[in-house]
DNA sequence: TGTTGTGACTTGTTTTTTGCAAGTGAGAAG
DNA sequence: CTTCTCACTTGCAAAAAACAAGTCACAACA
């Protein structure tokens, strides 16, 4: 199947060079860092990213796994054969945006009534 | 778990009780933490928001000063009369969001190339 | 052999949000 | 008056998101 007239996804330019806007090109959307979230606490599968609380919608999953592949954050390997299954992990690349993700949950935690803290990362075995 | 249908905008629940989710409900779009970015870094103008390098469309920047006004990260204030002017400026609750704000442009100044670091914070003058 | 099931997506359609251009209203300036 | 700026608002087309349903490869029964 071709690739569709520009699914917007690329953008393959940046707004500014500022590391700000590049990163929110790249990440600046509702569900992007939900998914790197499940990958920092040991979510490995499509399933597994589709069934938290938030509800991601399949397609979206999708598109969003595909881009962060593309832009190096995530690999995507088969972990068994007949059927062949693929699992995510991230990458050095991706799992340095911990930081940031702390560091709005955090905002969260501070200022949003009912939210409750992250757990400590999973850095799971492989 | 039923998703209510709101009047699109105003997202008025959390997506779930992660304080991560919580926060991108918030300022999880393209343009809103760079709109917080510019008021870090000593800007309170909507003329200035708009003429920042990546060009933010006026009715998105109408609607996010609102959000964020409403949300209770910045004060809408006169700064002159006749014709009344206002200004906009971060509280102590959006001032919060700067090291958050950090961390993803380090994450860009370290993987994005051709970005450039961030300034300092402009405490600034007023 | 055929039926049912599961995981991981894809496709189609509707709804919502975005982006762009143009317009508005209160003054200020000439 | 006429023109100009600022700070928005409105209208509308285009893009993205949401939702439901379908597909494809195989696995497990019966």
């Amino acid at each position: 199947m071709s690739r569709a007239p520009q699914p917007a996804e690329a953008a393959s330019f940046p707004r500014s060079p500022c590391p700000l806007a590049s990163t929110l090109d790249l990440v600046g959307d509702k569900w992007t860092l939900l998914v790197v979230r499940d990958l920092c606490f040991g979510k490995r599968l499509f399933r597994e990213f589709a069934e938290s609380a938030e509800g991601i919608p399949s397609n979206i999953l999708a598109e969003r796994l595909k881009r962060l592949e593309r832009a190096g954050l995530i690999e995507k390997r088969p972990y068994q054969t007949s059927p062949v299954r693929y699992e995510y992990r991230l990458t050095a690349k991706g799992r340095d945006l911990l930081p940031a993700l702390r560091a709005l949950a955090e905002w969260g935690n501070k200022h949003i009534p009912g939210t409750w803290p992250l757990p400590g990362v999973d850095g799971g075995r492989g």
